[in-house]
DNA sequence: TTGACGCAATTGGTATGATGATATCCTATA
DNA sequence: TATAGGATATCATCATACCAATTGCGTCAA
C-alpha cells in the first residue's frame, strides 16, 4: 500500500500547508474517488487510522465527520466506517441549497428533469452500446414483472432512466439525473400508488426503449417528453390536491 | 430506574437521533442558508459558541470543520471564522467528483451547457421580468465596453448567462448551470484569449438579448445554441490542439 | 507628537486521555 | 443446541492542555 519512510509524520505535515485536517480530508477523498476504497468497503479503525497517519485523533475525526456529513461515509457505533454509495454524496449540497433556502417547488424539478432526459434520450438513442441497450431492457422488463409492487416500481423506473443516462455516455449529465432523481424521491413513490400508473409507465418505457433501439434520437426525445409530461402533470396534481 | 437531574443538555440531546456533531452541523448550516448569518459575517469563537450549544469543543469543531472543507465557512487562525460567500460551495463536491474520478473531459462539459442552456433561453424569453431584462442588458453592455480586458470579459459572460438562468426562474437549473461554468472556468478565459473572439461573443450575447426582449422562445432557444455550439466547437479546437 | 518595538490577549489548530454507548463475537451454561 | 452473558472492538463525546498565528494595545525612544 503507502510505502512511506519510517518517518511518515514528517514527510506527511511537510505537504499540508493548509490545516492537518483538511490535508487528511483530501487524502481520504483521493483514496475513495479514485476507488482504491471502493462502495461498502469498511476503512481502518479511527485510532489505527489516526498512528498510521501520524496525525491526532481529533484531525482524523474532523476530516472523517466532514466525509460523513456530505455523504461519503457511514460510521456505526461499535461496527467500524464504510464507504457509501458515490451517488448520494452528489446530491447532498444540492438538497441544502434547495431546502435551506426554502424552494422545494416539485413544478422546478419536473421542468428540469425534462429539459435533461429528453436530451439524453436522444443522445442514448445515438450512441447506446449493445451493453446499455441490454441493461436498459432489464429494468423494462422487471418493472413489467413487478407492477403490483410500488417498490419494485420506483426501483425499476429509477435504473430505467439511469440506464439510459448511462448510454448518453456523459458523466456530467448521468451526474445530474442522478441528483434531480435524488431530491424528487419522496414524491416518486405517490405517483406510483395512483391505480394504473404501472401499466401505463410499463407502456411508455417500453416505447421509449423502442426508440433508442431503433437508434431514432427525434424519436426517443419525444417519447420521454410525453413520459415525462405526463407523469410530472400526474405529480403536480397530487401535489396540489394535498395542499388545498 | 434512576432519574437524572434536570439538565439544559438533555433537552438538546434528546432531539439528537443521529450524533451530536451532525445536528451542530445542522443547525449551523440552516443559520448560514436562512441568512442568519450573512455572508463575510463573522461567527462566534469556538469556545463561546460551543459553550452557548452546550457541546463540547470537539464536537462543534467536527461540525465546524465540514463547513469549512464544504466551501461554507472559513477560519483563520487568531482572527475568527467567517461566513464565504453563496456560490462557492455548491460546486465543490461535484468538482470532487469530477476531478477525482479522471473524467475532466471538456466536451461532455460542452455538450451539458448545451442541453441546459438552450432549454433556459427559450424559459427566459417566456418569463423575464422587467427587472431580469434590465441585469442582462447591463451585463451585455458591460461586456461590449470590456472587450480588451479578458478577465472583464469572463466575469460579464459569467454574469450575462447567469442572468439568463435567472431569469428562467427555476432554481434548480440556475443551480446546474453555476455547477457547469464553475467547473469550465478554466478553460473559458483560454477561449476569450483568441484574438477577435471578444467582438463575437458580444454580438451573439447581443442577439440572445434580442430574442428574449421581443419575447421569443424559440429564437432565444436558436441563438444561444448557435452561440454555444462555435464557442463550445473553439474550446474544443484549443484543447485538442494543445493536447496533442 | 509620532513611530517602532514588543508583549499580552484572543483565537483557531492539535494532541491526549478518559469515559460512555453500542454493535459484534465468543463462550459458558442450561 | 440454543440462549444469555461477558469480552472486545469501535465510534461519540468531553475536558484539558499546549501550540501557533494574528491582533491590538501600551510603552519607549526619536
Amino acid at each position: 500500500m503507502q510505502s512511506f519512510p519510517p518517518d511518515i509524520r514528517d514527510g506527511f505535515r511537510e505537504v499540508c500547508r493548509t490545516t492537518l485536517s483538511a490535508s487528511v480530508f483530501e487524502k481520504l477523498l483521493s483514496l475513495i474517488l479514485s476507488g482504491h476504497w471502493k462502495e461498502g468497503d469498511r476503512i481502518l479503525p479511527e485510532r489505527e487510522l489516526s498512528h498510521e497517519l501520524g496525525v491526532g485523533r481529533a484531525s482524523l475525526r474532523e476530516a472523517l465527520k466532514a466525509l460523513e456529513l456530505i455523504g461519503m461515509i457511514e460510521s456505526r457505533v461499535g461496527d467500524g466506517t464504510f464507504v457509501c454509495q458515490r451517488s448520494t454524496f452528489l446530491s447532498r449540497p444540492l438538497l441544502w441549497a434547495i431546502t435551506g433556502s426554502g424552494m422545494t417547488r416539485v413544478d422546478e424539478l419536473v421542468e428540469s428533469r425534462l429539459v435533461l432526459e429528453c436530451e439524453i434520450a436522444a443522445f442514448a438513442a445515438a450512441r447506446a452500446t449493445s451493453d446499455d441497450m441490454k441493461a436498459i431492457e432489464m429494468d423494462v422488463q422487471r418493472l413489467g414483472s413487478g407492477l403490483a409492487d410500488p417498490d419494485v416500481l420506483l426501483d425499476a423506473d429509477l435504473k430505467f432512466h439511469l440506464g439510459i443516462a448511462n448510454a448518453a455516455h456523459n458523466q456530467i449529465l448521468l451526474n445530474a439525473v442522478q441528483m434531480i432523481r435524488s431530491l424528487m424521491q419522496q414524491w416518486m413513490l405517490v405517483t406510483l400508488h395512483v391505480p394504473g400508473v404501472g401499466p401505463r409507465v410499463f407502456a411508455q418505457h417500453d416505447a421509449i426503449l423502442q426508440a433508442i433501439r431503433a437508434k431514432d434520437p427525434a424519436a426517443a426525445r419525444e417519447a420521454m417528453r410525453g413520459h415525462l409530461e405526463e407523469m410530472g402533470g400526474l405529480l403536480i396534481r397530487i401535489k396540489s390536491a394535498s395542499a388545498s
